[in-house]
DNA sequence: GCCGTTTTCGGCCCGACTGTTTTCAGTCG
């Protein structure tokens, strides 16, 4: 996808801008030309033939003529004029923690060191601590950093982080001086990686600040104290993540829990906007002049500004504000509207319960249906089911679907393999045994962008598809997703009426949630499959709602959010409209 | 490098914490 490319070679040059000279602003335009990039909504090929970049905010004349020179050329001069002018070394170095340009650029003319293990040496024996501006307590700290660099890792799923900080808010919630706390940050917005966590508390009277902090800095799972102020502090959790509290009175808790929510971008741009209405808003407050506003939650601040309130999931600063100020934000899904998973595993194939324990695990939570897909043939790792082992499910199934009658449904599914040349696992006539299909790859991993492409196109064109599963099968934090043109996959899947799966297993969500609203205005429908292989596993559907919030999605565009006689019904449609 | 109801220059979100200073720069979120 040129778009992505070409955002990904900004941030490169922002990064090198940094490094190489004092105007952060000028980083700045190319980090947000990044940003403004990856969520344009069409190949900007297109936009710059037919002249509408031109009036895309934020790039500018300059920006533009990069943008004309990759797409003509594949390269920016400018990229290249600015990696030969800065030791590979530096930008390394950019992600040791409490490090950044100008030290790092001072550390560099005084010492002429070019990589982060002659910086740590330099830490070791003094060098450091002998130049201007630091001493021996930045040195110690750019040490600890950089081994901390080198230990852990810079990023966790959403899961892992969720319930780390679920936790600490736990703990601190027994403490009395403690009147309100909240999950704020990038784990409140639903984000599927976390690189720190964030909370935040209120208590009645300032003095009572430094009492909290102490409770904080002192909870079970801290290892180790990182900063230690009366309103913020920061602590390393045994897990191995951070983790910040602010501690605010309760007349902020609303503006302060709207502030380190974030995002950042979505910070600027309301304060920007604050601005241009004569208004002020920071952590402490909202002033109109010099009058501070009574402000009493998130909705407030929003309203002060007359903007719709907008839902942490939301704040990535992609079209919501302009969406707020028109009134026409999405009704966002909620976990309540969903009234079965999809693509759920069973002893059959990998999953660990029987079938009459998913069903039963599926109704405990209140659920309608569920939908059984297990594998097919072709993954034998996975015990995948032969045909005949599908016909001795289904009667399986058919004797619980007695059993349940209108009070709940099994719909019979499978999870196809999506061969190596685009083939089903299963002839026609099988597939047509089947309620729906989920057709998933689940090999030939390494295969190129246009073949992986080819593939899942000639997938698509089966008629018995029903739903692509886990469209990159990305994992995060542990494999990238197959290359795929995603557009392509889209626009084809929305033409054709093929869904296209939100895999809410943390480890996957995937479809990302940045291709939603791009999906959903294809026509494409997007079911929340929580992939559940175990019982437990059913309650993954959360993480999906999380993602698809993310995605702007409604329920119109989530087949598993309708009742049981509908879904039957665009299971129907979907196979005969592909029949023709 | 971008932008404009304070419009072609001068801003660009804004405050906390740390360490090194002795009033502030750098970094972070």
């Amino acid at each position: 996808m040129i778009n992505e490319e070409l955002a990904a070679v900004f941030d490169e040059i922002a990064v090198l801008i940094e490094l190489g000279e004092d105007n952060p602003f000028r980083a700045r335009a190319y980090a947000n030309a990044a940003r403004t990039i990856r969520s344009l909504p069409e190949d900007i090929n297109m936009m710059e033939a037919n002249g509408s970049i031109a009036s895309v905010k934020g790039l500018g004349k300059e920006l533009r003529s990069h943008i004309s020179e990759y797409l003509a050329s594949g390269k920016i001069t400018l990229k290249d004029t600015l990696v030969a002018a800065i030791e590979p070394g530096l930008i390394e170095m950019l992600r040791i923690n409490g490090l950044g340009p100008k030290r790092i650029r001072a550390i560099h003319e005084a010492l002429q060191i070019q990589s982060i293990n002659a910086l740590a040496d330099a830490c070791r024996d003094g060098k450091v601590a002998a130049l201007p501006g630091f001493g021996p307590k930045s040195a110690a700290n750019i040490l600890k950093n950089i081994e901390f660099l080198q230990e852990q890792q810079a990023y966790v799923r959403l899961d892992i982080a969720a319930a780390a900080l679920q936790s600490v808010i736990d703990e601190l919630k027994q403490f009395p001086l403690i009147k309100m706390i909240s999950a704020a940050g990038s784990v409140r917005r639903r984000k599927e990686i976390a690189h720190d966590l964030d909370a935040v508390a209120s208590v009645a009277k300032e003095e009572d600040r430094a009492a909290v902090m102490d409770a904080f800095t002192h909870v079970s799972a801290a290892q180790e104290i990182l900063a230690h102020g009366l309103t913020k502090s920061t602590i390393l959790l045994r897990a191995g993540i951070k983790m910040d509290l602010r501690v605010v009175t309760e007349d902020t808790f609303a503006t302060a829990l709207l502030h380190f929510t974030g995002s950042k971008e979505s910070n600027v741009a309301l304060r920007s906007l604050a601005g241009k209405a004569g208004m002020k808003i920071n952590e402490y407050g909202v002033w109109r002049g010099e009058e501070r506003l009574d402000i009493v939650d998130e909705a407030g601040v929003y309203a002060a500004l007359g903007l719709a309130y907008i839902e942490p999931e939301l704040r990535e600063d992609r079209g919501e504000f302009e969406a707020a100020a028109n009134n026409i934000l999405p009704n966002l899904v909620t976990e309540a509207d969903v009234k079965g998973p999809l693509h759920c595993h069973t002893n059959w194939s990998d999953g660990a319960a029987s079938l009459e324990e998913m069903a039963e695990g599926a109704r405990a939570l209140g659920y309608m249906y569920i939908g059984i897909c297990d594998h097919s043939q072709a993954a034998a790792y996975a015990h995948g089911l032969s045909p005949a082992d599908a016909a001795r499910q289904h009667k399986e199934i058919d004797a619980l679907n007695r059993k349940y009658g209108a009070a709940f449904h099994i719909f019979k599914g499978t999870e196809c393999d999506i061969l190596k040349d685009g083939a089903l696992d299963f002839d026609n006539d099988t597939l047509a045994s089947f309620d729906f299909v989920v057709a998933s790859i689940h090999s030939a991993f390494q295969q190129s962008e246009e073949e992986q492409t080819q593939r899942l196109l000639r997938a698509l064109s089966n008629p018995y598809v029903t739903i692509l599963g886990h469209l990159t099968g990305r994992l995060l934090l542990q494999r990238e997703g197959y290359s795929v043109d995603i557009p392509a996959i889209l626009s084809a899947a929305g033409k054709r009426g093929v869904a296209v799966e939100i895999n809410a297993n943390p480890q996957r969500l995937d479809l990302d949630w940045r291709w939603h609203k791009t999906a959903a205005q294809l026509g494409v429908y997007l079911p929340i499959c929580p992939d559940a292989h175990t019982v437990a596993g059913l309650k993954d559907v959360a993480y999906g709602i999380g993602a698809a919030r993310k995605g702007w999605l409604e329920t119109k565009h989530i087949p598993n959010t309708w009742d049981t006689e509908t879904l039957r019904q665009w299971f129907l449609k979907t196979r005969s409209a592909a029949r023709g």
